[in-house]
DNA sequence: AATGAATGAGTATTCATTCAT
DNA sequence: CATGAATGAATACTCATTCAT
């Protein structure tokens, strides 16, 4: 019975997943608003009520992927905790590849856009509580105690300006439909704009 | 009767107006998907189907946020004509500007949100025929002669990189809801990013 | 000022004519159902209000076909008036004409579409007042003199079958969009019915 | 739960069932274009909604109305199939009670109006793949075969013919709001264009 | 005589969600 | 756990008609 009960319980982890992935792939290729419930089911392979069983609504289907960027920079952070550079050096690090690694990731441009639709959901802005923001002010103060950093700036106003680099070149990817190597780009804007406030 | 005529045409013209400023509000408030032509149509003051005289469809109303910005960006460029200050001056003066105005005008959030919904409509992909693509890639193309731009630099590398901060900002003003200083901000990064590839 | 007044009447009747015959074409084209006033003001070259002055509504442009068929009728009639042989080959002349006459002129088709499906409107009702049945009826009963038809036929029969025949063709013409040869054809049905019942 | 998905599954066939004939009752009465979507959903006792469940438009609840008579033809052929008769004997049989069972089921009429206006859609134009025509132009063939149709026609003349007789009375029938003997008529007319074909 | 702006009721179709099975 | 029939409200768009000019 154990057996079965586990069994039963992995078929429904896969049904929920396999949802989540469908949603995320057919919201990603054509906005939220242009995909239905039935959409997703079918996409999925089971029927339009069974969605419910799994998520209470479409809505909790977007929000699903917050979670999902937590899950990318929390292996990346994970990846990097033998990494004994500078401060600065990570910082860097982390950046270039939470922004190549969310990029590759198309539910995240689906993401961004309801976020800019809906601001006062507040999906995106800075939350002590979530990984991305953790992470990363860490690594701002590990930077600026290490003197990288001048004191001069708020934790913040770093953060901001991280923020805005990423979320440009996002915009951008998306915009020119992936024509240029966002891996250089995103090397080149997160230097420049560190170099900037280092010299400062 | 031409008097009249005038008198009748004035007025459609302030209706129009009026439709085009309400989706507009509307657009930006609500996003695009969340607005109805009853909406519209309400916050205008006329019926639905007065709406199809003027607009021959829900799609083109939103279209006109580019006219929109062409005009602000028009605008900041005429003003610029007697400026005599070297070119890489005038291009910081003018994105500064041009990230400053635009983000004055709401609906330029939606059209930009709508452009990140429908990449496919390249409705902000580089088009050499829009005023904002023609002024920006005058003013680099004028900083690679005064040499304060290096040669190994492409016009449209330059000018990706000015779009991607501008994008940026108005993405995380937007998500934080206006909370910062968008003047400071913009001076800032443009700096920045023209410093880091003038050195190069 | 009479010139003037004559003037100024002789371009509203053309208004009028061409206001008729934008829609009979639009209306044989595309169905009743599929053309707008504003469709039929465009093709006019006037107003959509503008056709309020000359037609009450939609329903009497319909309407105005049966005028029209009655003209062509008339004029059948009236060219046969010298026609100096037996009443059944002047019954014969008459159908073979009338057929192809009426199916020259494509409105009747709007029209024979409109009565099937609003028959209690009686528009092709047999009808006493109207020129088509009085021709009809009169060749009929000159055959029935003459003893050309015998007596045991009610008028009304042979109207019927003649009738038959000339919606039949009419609807297999249009069906088939016009590839077969519609003289031969009434010719051929008209022989065929008119001898199978002299010979009775 | 076999029992339970058949019971299930036969309600649904009866919803569909109880749309189709909704539609057909009101499309026969009103004509397609003044019957909404609305009022078959209300004749039908369901949602608007729920139509679209069962046909995916309004379109193709019209152009069920083909699969209907191909029923009914398939009927009376198979009825005759054990009719030893000369092929000529069997064709007029055939036409007759096709004319009188056809005009029996009203949506054709319907279905026959919605053909004239919109010949383009081919809805009853010559199509070897409908039994209808199957049946009929095998008939014609034996006739050819056995001699009582001389070879000087195609098959496809004699099946024009005799489509307008069908359709002339079926319009005829309509027009006079059913106030004649449709089958003696059909009878006659029938016999009328044979005998005069057999005689050439 | 003519315009065209404005209306308001109407139409097909979509879709998130519910629930009996 | 899963289905799919059913709902009902919403939505973009159409159109005959009116009327001030």
């Amino acid at each position: 019975m154990k057996e079965r009960m586990t069994q039963r319980r992995k078929q429904a982890l896969e049904t929920k997943e396999r949802i989540r992935s469908a949603a995320f792939e057919l919201f990603n290729q054509y906005g939220y608003e242009n995909v239905s419930m039935q959409d997703i089911a079918a996409k999925a392979g089971c029927s339009a009520g069974n969605l419910y069983h799994y998520f209470p609504g479409k809505d909790s289907l977007v929000l699903q992927f917050t979670d999902h960027v937590d899950t990318i920079y929390e292996s990346i952070a994970g990846s990097m905790q033998e990494d004994t550079r500078p401060a600065v050096e990570r910082l860097r690090s982390f950046m270039v590849r939470a922004i190549v690694e969310s990029n590759r990731e198309e539910v995240i441009t689906m993401g961004f856009s309801h976020a800019l639709q809906h601001p006062e959901q507040k999906t995106l802005a800075i939350n002590d509580s979530r990984p991305y923001f953790r992470i990363l002010s860490d690594l701002v103060r590990q930077c600026i105690m290490e003197g990288s950093i001048p004191e001069s700036y708020t934790t913040e106003e770093i953060m901001r300006r991280l923020m805005i680099i990423q979320r440009g070149i996002l915009f951008q990817w998306r915009i020119e439909q992936r024509s240029f190597d966002i891996e250089a780009m995103s090397g080149c804007l997160v230097n420049a704009v560190l170099s900037d406030i280092c010299r400062h």
